[in-house]
DNA sequence: ACGACCCGATTTTTT
DNA sequence: ATCGGGTCGT
């Protein structure tokens, strides 16, 4: 395709954004408006004119859309030349650096990534270390805390100085003895990746330079999600040339709780001179009733850029609004529409339906009705196969091969499986670092510490260390990854050590298939290598990945109502959508209204409005169970936002037809022949 | 050392 | 209601 047919093909503020390669750009891309056809049209476009694919980066926030661009490109143009260009995500891009440059800053460049049980771990232990009792300083406040200093570029002296009150003081200290214990052990949490080269960019100019000849043009997927670190890193790689294009909306900013700054884009034009500002308001997506609607709801916020989204989709016909007398009724209502509807248009299957809700614990009414009424369902987010202790543990085992100075994981596996190494082992440990300086992978191989041990404990703590050294020397080799993990968590008792931690046969059996599973996930990495991977790639892989990638087999047939946070439904799209616990306190968050975060609950309703393509049907209840209570329930006010014309209020009843009478009679008629039966 | 029970907290979660 | 963490008893 030509450069001129690659324009062609796009609307005229679509082909805007794609041309104009030189200098800053901003794509103000609304919700449907082909955001991720500019971005690799661009790329495109720039590579018909010449530019070297090597010299090109493209950074998003999800492996998910890294990969749809690349795939996408890879039809527009030469899949080898589309394969140059690199496209990752903030953290795999920022790893991708540290591994090469981290020396710079005093790590090896074996260093490991904290999960977020790691980093619990260390931070209960750093609290511990100074002396505060857990109860004065509550964990997620202090990861919160931590993250939010990571995300302002604020390192712990930083956060000393400008602490205000005695609790951000004790905060900043337990930040900084954290800082120092990821350090020792030569580990990174999610933060550090963007702090870390943010710190070698800003240090080591010369680095810097390096980066910036290499990335000479730019693109940014979600700017309005990015934080101060990695806007800071932005601007530096963008340098004097800035050939930077930055894509997103700042209606649809919605992670201001992690960090995100909205500011990043709302103030993209004052801070890079001689911006070109494009709008992209022509949706594809939805119909004109649901836009408009939508349009008026976010157009309450100030502080933003005025857009207005209009689609050539037609009018379409009003967004519903449902009434429910109670939780259960409300989420009837669905199982029963979705079902009334799929019976009348068989043109449309389960998967063309979603759930959107607010918070997690919402999902559990709906599973309960859409099961009641088989209806098949699938969750997103929920229990991740990731996130299973099992393969959390087995995971722990594998990093302490790849990093012996994680003393966390070793602490982790220590006795799982239980092997006669406890609570007073873990003293020992303890004790004897402070003398010996080794790291606890090394201590528990040693005569110091095992020869205060049962002989039965010493011989488990030198068979754990000699263990992990054979496989240490093993995994020396790169490939061969799941054979050997296999062989490994079987060798080191893991396996075996399963029906003891899970005595339930059922349970340890299952969990053993997961650990099945998991090494089935190992071979297939390595089956996408090109050439044999080391353990330390494959577990960075795994630490970035987090994936929605989900096993296929327990997300059964694939065709299924989809239940979903509205965070996690950014960027999707349904024909139909339903809004569910539209109530005070609920949505918004109460918490919200307490921490002035309002207008982000506002920009969280829009997302969840233009996920809809043809209908929106939104719901409240007049009750609703909360922390074991049924709890009166009254409707969010976002509700009064959507202008009245555009909405038919009503009850479950008007709307689900009532069965006729002979359904009516044959169905008493099976119910009283039951009960003769009897 | 390990496992059974009790208590308290509980938004969202791209990496 | 449910989960995880901490304490207590074996």
């Amino acid at each position: 395709m030509t450069a001129a047919e690659i324009l062609k093909q796009l609307n005229p503020e679509q082909a805007e954004a794609v041309k104009t390669i030189k200098g800053p750009v901003l794509v103000l891309a609304g919700a449907g408006t082909g955001k991720t056809r500019v971005i690799t049209f661009r790329i495109a476009y720039m590579l018909q004119e010449g530019i070297d694919p090597g010299h090109i980066l493209g950074l998003t926030f999800t492996n998910k859309a890294a990969r749809e661009m690349e795939e996408r490109l890879e039809q527009l143009v030469a899949p080898e030349l589309a394969r140059r260009v690199t496209l990752g995500t903030f953290h795999s891009f920022c790893v991708r650096i540290l591994r090469k440059e981290i020396k710079h800053l005093g790590y090896l460049p074996n260093f490991t990534i904290a999960d977020d049980s790691d980093q619990s771990g260390l931070l209960k232990q750093a609290a511990a270390a100074l002396g505060y009792a857990k109860e004065n300083v509550p964990l997620p406040a202090l990861r919160s805390y931590i993250g939010r200093m990571k995300n302002k570029l604020l390192l712990p002296h930083e956060a000393s100085s400008i602490a205000e009150g005695n609790n951000d003081a004790v905060m900043a200290r337990i930040y900084r003895e954290y800082q120092n214990t990821l350090e020792m052990q030569n580990m990174l949490d999610f933060d550090d990746m963007l702090l870390l080269v943010y710190e070698l960019f800003d240090k080591y100019p010369e680095v810097l330079k390096k980066y910036q000849k290499k990335y000479q043009y730019l693109l940014v997927d979600e700017y309005q999600d990015t934080n101060d670190a990695q806007f800071e890193i932005i601007k530096m790689l963008a340098g004097k040339n800035c050939n930077l294009c930055v894509v997103g909306d700042d209606d649809q900013s919605i992670y201001g709780w992690r960090g995100a700054n909205v500011g990043n884009i709302l103030e993209f034009p004052r801070m890079f001179k001689n911006t070109t500002e494009v709008k992209l308001e022509q949706n594809y997506r939805s119909t004109n009733k649901i836009l408009t609607a939508a349009n008026e709801v976010i157009a309450r916020n100030s502080n933003r850029f005025r857009k207005n989204l209009w689609s050539g989709m037609g009018e379409g016909g009003n967004l519903l609004l449902v009434n429910a007398i109670c939780a259960e009724a409300e989420s009837d209502f669905i199982a029963e529409f979705i079902a009334q509807e799929i019976e009348e248009h068989p043109e449309y299957s389960y998967s063309d339906f979603a759930v959107l809700y607010r918070s997690n614990h919402l999902s559990r009414q709906l599973e309960a009705s859409l099961r009641n009424n088989s209806i098949p369902y699938k969750m997103v987010g929920g229990q991740e196969f990731f996130q299973r202790k099992e393969i959390k543990d087995a995971v722990a085992y594998l990093k302490l091969l790849v990093n012996p100075k994680e003393d966390q994981s070793l602490l982790r596996i220590l006795s799982i499986p239980p092997r006669g190494l406890g609570k007073k082992a873990v003293e020992l440990l303890k004790k004897y670092q402070g003398a010996a300086m080794l790291p606890f992978s090394e201590l528990i191989g040693h005569r110091d510490f095992t020869s205060e041990l049962s002989g039965k404990a010493a011989k488990a703590a030198g068979d754990l260390h000699s263990c992990m050294s054979r496989y240490r020397k093993s995994f020396k080799e790169p490939g061969e990854l799941a054979r050997k993990a296999a062989s490994y968590l079987n060798d080191v008792g893991y396996l075996n050590g399963l029906q003891k931690i899970y005595k339930d046969i059922d349970d340890s059996l299952k969990r053993r298939e997961n650990i099945d599973e998991f090494i089935n996930a190992i071979a297939q990495f390595e089956r996408g290598c090109e050439t044999p991977p080391t353990l330390v790639e494959y577990l960075e892989s795994y630490a970035l990945l987090q994936e929605n990638d989900k096993t296929e087999d327990d997300t059964d047939d694939g065709n299924g109502v989809t239940l979903t946070t509205v965070h996690a439904a950014k960027g999707l799209e349904y024909p139909y959508v339903f809004l569910v616990a539209l109530e005070k306190n609920i949505f918004p968050h109460e918490r919200s209204v307490h921490e002035g975060s309002i207008d982000e609950e506002l920009r969280l309703f829009y997302v969840a409005m233009t996920r809809a393509k043809e209908k929106l049907i939104m719901s409240c209840s007049c009750s609703r169970m909360h922390r074991g209570f049924d709890r009166p329930q009254i409707p969010s006010e976002f509700i009064t936002y959507i202008p009245e014309g555009l909405v038919d209020v009503c009850e479950p009843e008007d709307v689900i037809k009532k069965l006729d009478k002979a359904s009516l009679a044959a169905g008493f008629a099976e119910i009283f022949k039951m009960l003769e039966e009897d």
